[in-house]
DNA sequence: CATACCTATTCACATTTTTGAGTATCAGAG
DNA sequence: CTCTGATACTCAAAAATGTGAATAGGTATG
C-alpha cells in the first residue's frame, strides 16, 4: 500500500486518487486505507500530521518517512508472490453462456464494453495530463517518474482488449443464433 | 462455483480442470471448492455420489440437479456487481519504480513475461484440444458449448498483451537507463 | 527398499475483505 | 430553512479467503 506515497495526502485523498490511477491493477475500500495507514503510522513508515480546517473537519496529512521510503525500495526489490490475481464475473457468465441466459449474457458483454470504453476516456485524459504536450518519447527520457505512466498504458491496453473481445464475442455470438435459427 | 458443473466430477477433479480454464478469471484453493460444494449439496444445487475404489481413496463424484442448473441459469441473467477485481503485485512495484529497486522490476518484469509465454503455450494446446482439427469458424458454429472457447481467447489475449507491455516497457527502461547516464 | 510425489479430502485457524452503519461539519439547491 | 451531498473519518461484525498441515493408501524413481 506504500505504493500511493509520492506526496503528502489524506486518506482521503488517496481513496480518491485510488480510483483515478491505481484502481487499474488494485482495487480497495476507504477503510482498508485507513486502517493500512493507521498501521503504517504504527510501524513508523508513514508520518501523520493534523492539519486544522476551520469549515471542515480536521484531517490528517500523511507523508512517507525515511524509513517508509526504504521499505518502498526493499519491497520493489523482493520476488514477487504470486503472478496477479483477476476475478471477473462477467467471464464466469461468458463461461456459462450456453447453459445460461444467453441474450443477458449479451447485454453483459456490451454494458462491460460501454463501462471500458469510458474508463479507457478517463486514463486518455489522464495521459494527456501526465505527457503534458510532450510525446511520450520526450516523457520517457525527461519525466521524474514513469513508473504511473507504465502502469496506466497498462491499464489502457487492458480496456483495449476488453473492447476488442467484446466485440468479437458479441458476432460470434450472433452469427451462432443466426446460424442456429437456420438449422432448425 | 456453479460455473464448473458441465459433466461429473469429483472435488479433486475440479481443483485441476480450474487450474487448466478458469485460473484465468478465477482463483481459488481446494479447500474453497470442498467449501463450496458442501453447501451447494447442502442447498440442493448438486448431488453427490461415492464412488468405491478399490486402489484409491473413495471420491464422491458431484453432479448438477435440475435446481442447479435453474440456479446457473439466474445467475448468468442476474446484473454482474462489480466489473472486475484485478490485483496485480508487479503493477504495483512498476508503480514505485521510481523510487525502488529499478533493476529488481525490470527482473521482476522479465520473469512475468516468461511466465505469460509457459501460460500462453498452454493455452494455445487446449485451444487446439478444443478446436480438435476444425477451424474456429467450424467451431462456433458446430460446438455445443462456446463459452468456455471464448473466455479461453480472453485469457490468451490478456497473456498477449501482457507480453506487449512488457516488451515496451523493458525497452523503455532501457531507454531511459542508457539516456540518463548520458546525461550525467 | 526408501523416498517422494499423486490422489482425495478434511480440519482448524488466521487473515483479509466486504458490508453497513454512525459521527460531524459545511456548501449549495430548492 | 430543510435537504441533499460532499468532506473526513471510525467502528463492529459478518463473510470470504488463504495457510498449513494431517490422513492414508498408491504409484513411480532411483
Amino acid at each position: 500500500m506504500a505504493a500511493l506515497l509520492k506526496g503528502e495526502a489524506s486518506g482521503y485523498d488517496l481513496a480518491k486518487a485510488f480510483d483515478a490511477t491505481v484502481a487499474n491493477f488494485w482495487m480497495s475500500t476507504p477503510q482498508q486505507l485507513y486502517r493500512e495507514l493507521d498501521r503504517m503510522e504504527a510501524e513508523g513508515l508513514v508520518t501523520a500530521r493534523v492539519v486544522e480546517q476551520e469549515r471542515r473537519p480536521n484531517k490528517r496529512l500523511f507523508s512517507l518517512t525515511e524509513a517508509g521510503r526504504k521499505a518502498v525500495h526493499a519491497y520493489t526489490a523482493e520476488p514477487l508472490g504470486k503472478p496477479a490475481v483477476v476475478r471477473d464475473e462477467l467471464l464466469v457468465k461468458v463461461q456459462c453462456l450456453d447453459a445460461g441466459d444467453m441474450e443477458a449474457v449479451r447485454t453483459a458483454i456490451a454494458e462491460r464494453m460501454e463501462w471500458a470504453t469510458a474508463k479507457l476516456a478517463r486514463y486518455e485524459r489522464l495521459r494527456q495530463r501526465l505527457l503534458d504536450g510532450r510525446s511520450e518519447e520526450a516523457y520517457f527520457a525527461e519525466a521524474e517518474r514513469i513508473g504511473p505512466y507504465l502502469t496506466l498504458l497498462r491499464g489502457m491496453s487492458f480496456e483495449r482488449e476488453n473492447l476488442q473481445w467484446g466485440d468479437m464475442a458479441l458476432r460470434r455470438l450472433e452469427q451462432r443464433t443466426a446460424a442456429l435459427r437456420a438449422d432448425g
